[in-house]
DNA sequence: AAGCCGGGGTA
DNA sequence: TACCCAGGCTT
């Protein structure tokens, strides 16, 4: 045995591997080794969970089956097939990373560590679970469910991001990798973290971990890993304006870098804390040349990782048809293609609201446009 | 090393 | 409500 190890890691993976074989999971990206499904299935499941995931995938094979196919497609495609996912640069950088396979490798994929990491997108534990599952390889892996199990195992005190900790936890988690059968492995170690030695209430007594469980003897196994510091959520008020002209209303397309990157969206600002949300509507109907008033549609809250925004919908006319003009990333919409746009998620909860007024449309508050 | 980047499930 | 997730990229 190790000197630093208080077991023995030969003996996790057989243990891990014979409860995979009776109780892992049944996903759609199992049961195959094409690493184009499984790099995508990666991809999509980075900070995300599979629930949330499995749709997705299967809508993004059908129009993409294989990375040539992917490579074909536009921006715009790749993105209206992630929109509602989060995290858009993982659809920019799939994209790329598909144009380049196919430019520059001929289509074949990366099938080593080095190959797979240089793909954008791709670090080092995506790469190491690409390696492991596609191509049965030892490839090692360290995302969020062997994170929380290994701080379990070993009893990992203090904030399991630190860059001592994270030292320490690839260490670990490749003593802990076995030559043999990798492919089950890997996945058999996400399913652990995913199920049993899930983030609360890890059902101890059905992991077959338990007897090497450093947590657990310690009867740490509720506190580790460390909870992250608070932090504080900001929270942020937004108008945003649905501008109809002949029963179509503006959208446009965001930037593709950065936040929400080449999403669509209703023209929108920023509400100054202690300003009145009415003016600025006001203000930006004015600004694209609308006419008449503004009637408050509704509003909805969104959060986000790192704020939280209220947005208040307004419903303007824009007057004449030349008033605004029309660019590349604009365009005018109706009901029923608004609902295939890929808005974004703040904005799509107030399309339901264009629908909800045809009904009662006298309780919405009239409010007066400034002149 | 720290900040940025979404949305939904869950308790 | 608060936390977390099959992380990687940028600065």
């Amino acid at each position: 045995m190790p000197e630093n190890f208080l077991f023995d890691p030969a003996d996790v993976a057989p243990r891990l591997l014979a409860w995979y074989g009776l109780e892992g999971r049944d996903l759609p990206w199992r049961g195959c080794r094409d690493p184009y499904r499984i790099w995508l299935s990666e991809i999509m499941l980075q900070q995300t969970t599979v629930a949330a995931v499995i749709p997705y995938y299967e809508k993004f094979l059908l129009a993409c089956p294989d990375v040539a196919a992917l490579a074909a497609s536009s921006p715009e495609e790749v993105i209206a097939l992630w929109a509602g996912l989060g995290y858009y640069s993982r659809a920019r950088n799939l994209h790329a990373a598909a144009r380049r396979i196919v430019a520059e490798g001929g289509g074949a994929f990366p099938d080593d560590l080095p190959g797979l990491m240089a793909l954008p997108g791709v670090g080092r534990s995506t790469a190491g679970a690409i390696l492991a599952i596609a191509y049965d390889k030892k490839g090692v892996i360290l995302d969020g469910n062997v994170r929380r199990v290994l701080c379990r195992l070993f009893a990992l005190e203090g904030d399991p991001r630190s860059a001592a900790a994270e030292g320490k936890l690839w260490g670990w988690a490749e003593a802990l990798t076995p030559e043999d059968r990798p492919h089950d492995y890997a996945q058999a170690i996400m399913d652990l973290g995913a199920t049993l030695c899930a983030p609360k209430r890890p059902d101890c007594p059905r992991c077959p971990l338990i007897d090497l469980c450093r947590g657990r003897q310690l009867g740490l196994e509720m506190v580790l890993p460390a909870a992250r510091a608070k932090r504080s959520v900001p929270e942020i008020c937004q108008v945003a304006l649905l501008l109809e002209r002949d029963g179509c209303f503006l959208v446009r397309r965001r930037p593709f870098s950065g936040l929400l990157g080449g999403l669509w969206e209703f023209p929108c600002r920023e509400v100054a804390k202690g300003t009145e949300p009415a003016a600025a509507a006001s203000a930006l109907l004015a600004e694209l040349g609308g006419k008449g008033g503004l009637r408050e549609l509704g509003r909805t809250r969104h959060a986000y990782s790192h704020f939280r925004v209220e947005v208040l919908f307004y419903r303007g006319s824009a007057g004449e048809a030349a008033a605004v003009a029309e660019t590349a990333g604009e365009l005018w919409a109706n009901e029923r293609e608004l609902a295939e746009i890929p808005l974004h998620g703040a904005h799509k909860k107030g399309v339901p609201h264009l629908a909800r007024e045809r009904w009662n449309c006298h309780d919405a508050p009239s409010i007066k446009a400034k002149e």
